[in-house]
DNA sequence: AGAACGTCTCGGCCGC
DNA sequence: TGCGGCCGAGACGTTC
């Protein structure tokens, strides 16, 4: 399930796209689309022409770049235009090349299904390329979000603005880590952590993996942290998130790479979905409680 | 059967 | 009484 770390590892994974031209769009659900800057109004239309609209933004046009920021996937489209994807909580994006390209129609329901076996009937996108790769978007819950958007129209999208900074920025201090959580100074550290407009990219896996390693509990308030902690929840941010990228993400959930192969993380976990399990440092149980709505994991005795 | 790793909206509450 | 910001609850399909 996709983070910081997975959104990371499917954009690696997608940077043979670049320089190939969308020839035809296939849209199966189509709440799944978008067209501009979010409106203020909360209802979305989903029509036939707002399906057109979404077609027309993307056929014909080059893939001349694919970023991430926070946990969305962004394409640079020639002539201006940009997709954003969000892979939500059950997003897959699996590319079968040129020389696979030969579909085969089998229903399988395995969230980890192998190349072969996609299309399956999650799969709610197709984008076929001029050179016959073809992009299946996969998703069990159908939560995820494709976005076209212009260029003059991108300082508007509050996906892309109202983010905070990114955990593994080259300009990112332990100072900045903790000027950006302080921001609500009086909440607990785990909602605050998951709070993607004040730091990007981090989950509900991540921040309970990551204040694991700093040894802080995740019910502790922000503003009762004093400088070692700020210092030991940034480099334990750090580690977490780089490992975790290394390693190709979490494989927990539905999380797959745009190769079919599935993320290796998951072995990794010390407390996430490891309830009653002995700590892996003191032996002590692990706990869960829910915080800010949210499954959260920790060791009674070594967070503090 | 209840919970699921994300995001958005709604509404209550607080402080000005 | 009004307004904005904060923050928690619930909703959003589907699967196991």
């Amino acid at each position: 399930m996709p983070e910081l770390p997975e959104v990371e590892t499917v954009v690696r994974g997608l940077q043979f796209l670049r320089g190939k031209r969308v020839r035809s769009v296939t849209i199966l659900k189509p709440k799944l689309v978008s067209v501009g800057p979010k409106t203020l109004s909360p209802k979305r239309v989903h029509t036939a022409r707002h399906v057109r609209a979404f077609q027309r933004a993307l056929v014909g046009r080059t893939i001349l770049g694919i970023t991430r920021r926070a946990k969305l996937i962004v394409f640079k489209l020639d002539g201006g235009g940009w997709l954003l994807v969000h892979l939500i909580m059950s997003g897959q994006i699996i590319v079968k090349r040129k020389s696979q390209r030969r579909l085969l129609i089998r229903l399988y329901n395995s969230p980890a299904a192998p190349l072969e076996e996609i299309p399956s009937k999650h799969t709610h996108i197709v984008l076929s390329f001029t050179d016959g790769t073809i992009l299946y978007y996969n998703d069990t819950r159908v939560f995820g979000t494709w976005r076209a958007v212009h260029t003059r129209d991108i300082v508007h999208i509050a996906d892309l603005q109202g983010y905070g900074p990114e955990p593994l920025g080259r300009t990112f201090t332990w100072q900045d880590l903790q000027i950006a959580l302080q921001r609500r100074p009086n909440m607990e550290l785990k909602p605050v952590l998951t709070d993607q407009t004040l730091l990007a990219g981090v989950g509900n896996i991540y921040a309970d993996e990551t204040l694991f390693t700093a040894k802080l509990r995740p019910m502790r308030v922000v503003n009762s942290l004093n400088p070692a902690d700020w210092q030991r929840l940034y480099r334990s941010l750090q580690r977490v998130l780089r490992h975790a990228i290394k390693t190709h993400g979490s494989s927990v959930g539905d999380f797959i790479r745009p190769d079919g192969q599935i993320g290796t993380f998951g072995k990794y976990h010390k407390v996430y979905d490891r309830k009653g399990k002995p700590c892996v440092v003191c032996g002590t149980p692990i706990r869960r409680i829910t915080l800010g709505g949210r499954s959260t994991h920790f060791c009674p005795s070594c967070q503090k």
